[in-house]
DNA sequence: ACCTGAACACCGTTCAAGT
DNA sequence: ACCTGAACACCGTTCAAGT
């Protein structure tokens, strides 16, 4: 807990993640940020434009943290490693992925959208699939975990016990979704449903793009 | 312009919708929600408990503008169609996409949802398929919606002159990318997107339900 | 060059007072 | 029952002053 080692715009920037991270990106405050550094909110000001411009290079920040494609294995492999790597770092940093769409790119997501795009060229598939396939792809990382992450935010722990008021409620009203509820509070889950869902939309580009394969 | 028809629940939801739609969500505020109908803050709470419960309320208004599914199709057009509606609607409202995944489902959406579990659990595709697919198009609607949002949002008019700097400055390092962007700018279209990937999605819960379909 | 105190315009929200 | 003025604790940010 050694306080004030010099300010700097990582630092501050990690401090914000970290921040973020702990109590949720509506509780951050630039006041909050310096509090946790050990200094004054106006030190920020000489490290950072502002709030905005924090938020966007805290986003890139964490974009930093996805893993490089893997060099060899098929472009689905390649994919699926990519975007697991995606998902467990949105994961981690469960406010990003709502920041992600909100933001312009800095380096390392200008990197990390080249790499995509570069899997999907080398995989041969055609300019129109390899330009549609990149956005269902990246919707994909960032929606499903933007869902992810909005659906253990809020209940967490209270989710039981909102699911039997529902299911007690309204089971005959909404029966198709008292069903669904029944299946979150199955123990036995369902694998992987981001993988799933993504095998979809690579399969889905996959044939589109060689009907014969 | 008739200022100060009376005030209530559902014009004060009304008026933040049209202000969000107009500012934007950040620039929303109580103040500014109450002087659009020519009353002072205060008034707002006796009809909302805050902020936060606004916005829940204000995401469930938007919901209840979208369509009902058709009553007679295949699966799949029926899923087309309703999507397609709830794509229309939250194009009209681009604040709704990012805050739809982090509130409480309220009326209209668990109406919503029931009318899409029903859709997937009358195709026969099996209880695993409905509570996978339901989780994909879900995050297909708001995930597609909201990249595309937020890339109007930022950029808009602006976004030839950023593209040619990049393109000017970055081709060499991020060649794909690069290509990407050019994709971007032809003005030639690629048809429609947001449909494309749903009939990803939806052609693969066919076929992983029903193999020899 | 970097840090900071004071100040400004703005928030969301409480409470007590009006009608 | 509904509206509101004054007040509180909190924002982001500017500016001028310190070192």
């Amino acid at each position: 807990m050694s306080r004030r080692p010099p300010l700097s715009r990582p630092r501050i920037l990690e401090a914000a993640v970290a921040f973020a991270d702990e109590h949720g990106a509506d509780a951050l405050t630039m006041r909050k940020v310096a509090d946790a550094l050990g200094f004054r909110v106006m030190s920020l000001y000489n490290h950072v434009a502002n709030k905005n411009e924090m938020l966007t290079g805290m986003v890139d920040l964490v974009v930093g943290e996805i893993e490089p494609p893997p060099t060899r294995g098929s472009w689905q492999e390649l994919m699926q490693a990519s975007a697991a790597s995606a998902h467990h770092v949105l994961l981690r940093h469960p406010w990003a992925a709502s920041e992600w769409s909100k933001r312009h790119p800095g380096p390392n997501r200008l990197r990390y959208m080249d790499d995509i795009l570069r899997i999907l060229t080398e995989a041969d598939l055609g300019p129109s699939i390899v330009y549609r396939g990149y956005h269902a792809i990246t919707m994909h990382i960032v929606g499903f975990t933007l869902q992810e992450a909005g659906f253990e935010g809020e209940m967490a722990s209270d989710f039981e016990q909102m699911a039997q008021d529902f299911l007690d409620q309204m089971s005959d009203q909404l029966p198709y979704l008292a069903e669904h509820v029944r299946g979150h509070l199955d123990p036995c889950g369902h694998g992987d449903e981001f993988a799933f869902v993504l095998s979809l939309i690579l399969d889905g580009l996959e044939r589109a793009a060689r009907p014969r394969g």
